[in-house]
DNA sequence: AGCCAGGCTAAAT
DNA sequence: ATTTAGCATGGC
């Protein structure tokens, strides 16, 4: 049976921390809640004393969908214990209780990554947005669109994707789209592949290098030992943990790969949000 | 006005 | 093998 709500009861879930973490580009806090679109559907997201409540405009049949999104039954206590016990992951837990992984739809996740570099999160909000605004399907709520299929990115012009303020990103995403949609690139193939393999694959498209393919295995796949190093995550490590000398990228990556433990990724999200939430 | 932003690529050491 | 400019655009 069909219906337009529904309350998910869940512990130790930040709605607002990780809505707003850098991992989404496209959610709304509007009054109390939170809007967004999953796929086609409109959601808006309400965080209550026993969990979330959500509410659709059209009737749902499975809500699979969204627990999946929101990563419902991950047992966030369990991977916590994971951390390694040093002052920086001590300060970040406590400073972020309840901030969550989300698992993505991986094109919507490609797509913006693509977008986000060299670029501040608000900025790269505008650019989604006048993306989804002008080639996304409307949803039945004014100013929510679904996000734009490869097919119908690669369906428009360079210019047109320019025109959505992405500079030199444009000539990449449509190249992503293009091989996507033409199915010169699976995407559902790198479910299958380990991490390393994955990552690879990743890169072999024009404009993701090793930061753009961590965050999509990250959020969009659900390999847990990505660790994106960005600019943020650069200072983190080489201030908390390398403070004399300056290390390499490659010698921070395989710190992270072997300090943080099996859910790297998490603890990633951690130090990123705390760095960008404590004002100084 | 100049610097930097959830980087990547190709050229230059 | 490792470091460095150039890339569009906008906010501060």
């Amino acid at each position: 049976m069909s219906a337009t709500e529904i309350p998910l009861p869940v512990r130790d879930y930040d709605l607002a921390a990780t809505l707003d973490s850098g991992q989404v580009f496209r959610w709304q806090k509007i009054e109390n809640s939170w809007h967004g679109v999953i796929g086609k559907n409109f959601v808006q997201l309400t965080q209550t004393k026993t969990g979330i409540h959500a509410v659709t405009t059209a009737p749902v049949e499975d809500w699979n969908f969204l627990r999946h999104f929101l990563q419902i039954e991950t047992d966030l206590a369990a991977i916590l214990k994971t951390f390694p016990d040093d002052e920086p992951m001590r300060a970040a837990v406590a400073a972020c209780r309840g901030l969550r992984l989300l698992r993505q739809d991986p094109w919507e996740c490609l797509a913006s990554f693509i977008l986000s570099s060299t670029k501040q999160i608000v900025q790269i909000r505008q650019i989604v947005a006048l993306l989804c605004e002008r080639f996304g399907e409307p949803c039945g709520v004014d100013g929510f669109a679904s996000f734009p299929t490869p097919e119908k990115i690669a369906s428009v012009t360079e210019l047109q994707l320019r025109n959505c303020k992405m500079g030199f990103r444009a000539p990449s995403l449509l190249a992503a789209a293009q091989q996507i949609a033409r199915g010169k690139f699976d995407l559902e193939k790198i479910h299958a592949m380990n991490y390393a393999d994955a990552r690879e694959e990743l890169m072999t498209l024009r404009g993701v290098g090793g930061k753009i393919a961590d965050c999509v295995l990250l959020f969009g796949y659900g390999f847990d030992t990505a660790f994106p190093v960005d600019v943020w995550i650069e200072r983190a490590l080489q201030e908390l943990y390398f403070p004399r000398r300056r290390a390499s990228e490659k010698r921070l990556r395989h710190f992270a790969a072997t300090h943080f433990g099996p859910h790297a990724g998490y603890a990633q999200q951690y130090l990123f949000h705390n760095m960008r939430t404590k004002k100084k």
